[in-house]
DNA sequence: AATTCGCCCTGTCGGC
DNA sequence: TGCCGACAGGGCGAAT
């Protein structure tokens, strides 16, 4: 599922290819995926306008375009592919950034594609999502960042200066497990399933553990570890753990590099016992029980 | 007030 | 081979 590495990526392999291009046409396949204004109403207010810049906040990317701003979240199976004028539809293969290539989990518009911005010159970004639970919405002018679903995000984790935010935002008193916490987008921005698995692991906190038991030397440790899998997710250009690919339709080089997430059952790549998978916070979760013990009990 | 639960959705997989 | 239920989960609104 994309979260911050992964949509970091597609922002930063797109904005190349497609700031400064005007919106010719858009298409709005499947309305639902639309909130807060008529589906009618959307191709009509995108069209002519220049994207003017590409930029992440959380897992939501904003396209800013003269006068409003296009905002994506790609849920949980959301693909952002970008193709150039001079690929024709092949079946069977695709076009992309890097050429016309075989088709290998990766499509040409099909009847997952919900959204098509047609550049002027003949490039497209395509907005595809199987399973429909990405989002698409329009804020006016560039007041983005107070949109209700944009102003209740936390910090962004790679922005973060660790000991200011220790006093400032962790919940002291909370009971919640600490993998929720990581997970709660209000606390910060852009870390989902995977990327918490992954940190917990490496700061060698158990998932169930409740945040007010940590010791600071641990959430300490926990929040630097989470900035250290975020900036290796990104390094390897995302996860592609099932339906994420890069906006040339490549898979990014990450799953293969991770130590917990989807290794449940297979032996940890540290001490060599046998991971554990459960469910915590309603997620599945993967944690190793020798290098991640369970919480001491305490009153 | 803080947490948890139920729901949206469809491709994939295991069992029979 | 084919059918079917279980499962995956981000984020929101309802329920507890």
């Amino acid at each position: 599922m994309p979260e911050l590495p992964e949509v970091e990526t597609i922002v930063r392999m797109l904005a190349p290819h497609a700031a400064g291009k005007r919106i010719d046409a858009a298409e709005l396949t499947l309305p639902r995926m639309l909130l807060g204004m008529p589906a009618r109403e959307f191709a009509p207010a995108l069209a002519g306008r220049a994207i003017e810049r590409i930029l992440r906040r959380g897992k939501y990317i904003v396209f800013e375009l003269e006068g409003c701003a296009l905002i994506i979240h790609l849920g949980m199976t959301g693909q952002l592919t970008w193709s150039p004028a001079e690929y024709a539809e092949t079946p069977g293969f695709v076009r992309s950034i890097t050429g016309l290539q075989r088709s290998k989990g990766v499509h040409p518009v099909d009847k997952h594609t919900h959204l098509i911005l047609n550049l002027a010159g003949g490039e497209r970004i395509l907005f595809r999502d199987p399973r429909t639970f990405g989002k698409i919405f329009l804020v006016p002018g560039r007041a983005w960042p107070a949109h209700p679903r944009l102003s209740i995000l936390g910090a962004e984790p790679l922005e973060l200066k660790v000991k200011p935010f220790l006093k400032q935002a962790f919940p002291e008193d909370s009971a919640r497990p600490v993998k929720a916490l990581l997970l709660d987008q209000s606390f910060l921005a852009g870390v989902g399933n995977i990327y918490a698995d992954e940190a917990l692991f490496r700061s060698g906190i158990h998932p169930k553990t409740r945040s007010r038991d940590l010791r600071d030397g641990q959430r300490i440790a926990l929040l630097e570890a989470v900035k250290a899998v975020l900036r290796k997710g990104i390094r390897n250009s995302g996860t592609s753990f099932s339906d994420y690919r890069k906006p040339d339709g490549s898979e990014g080089n990450n799953y293969e590099r991770l130590k917990v997430y989807g290794r449940g059952g297979e032996p940890c790549r540290k001490c060599g016992s046998i991971l554990s998978k459960s469910v915590v916070a309603q997620r599945g979760t993967v944690h190793c029980p020798e290098c991640q013990p369970a919480p001491k009990r305490r009153k």
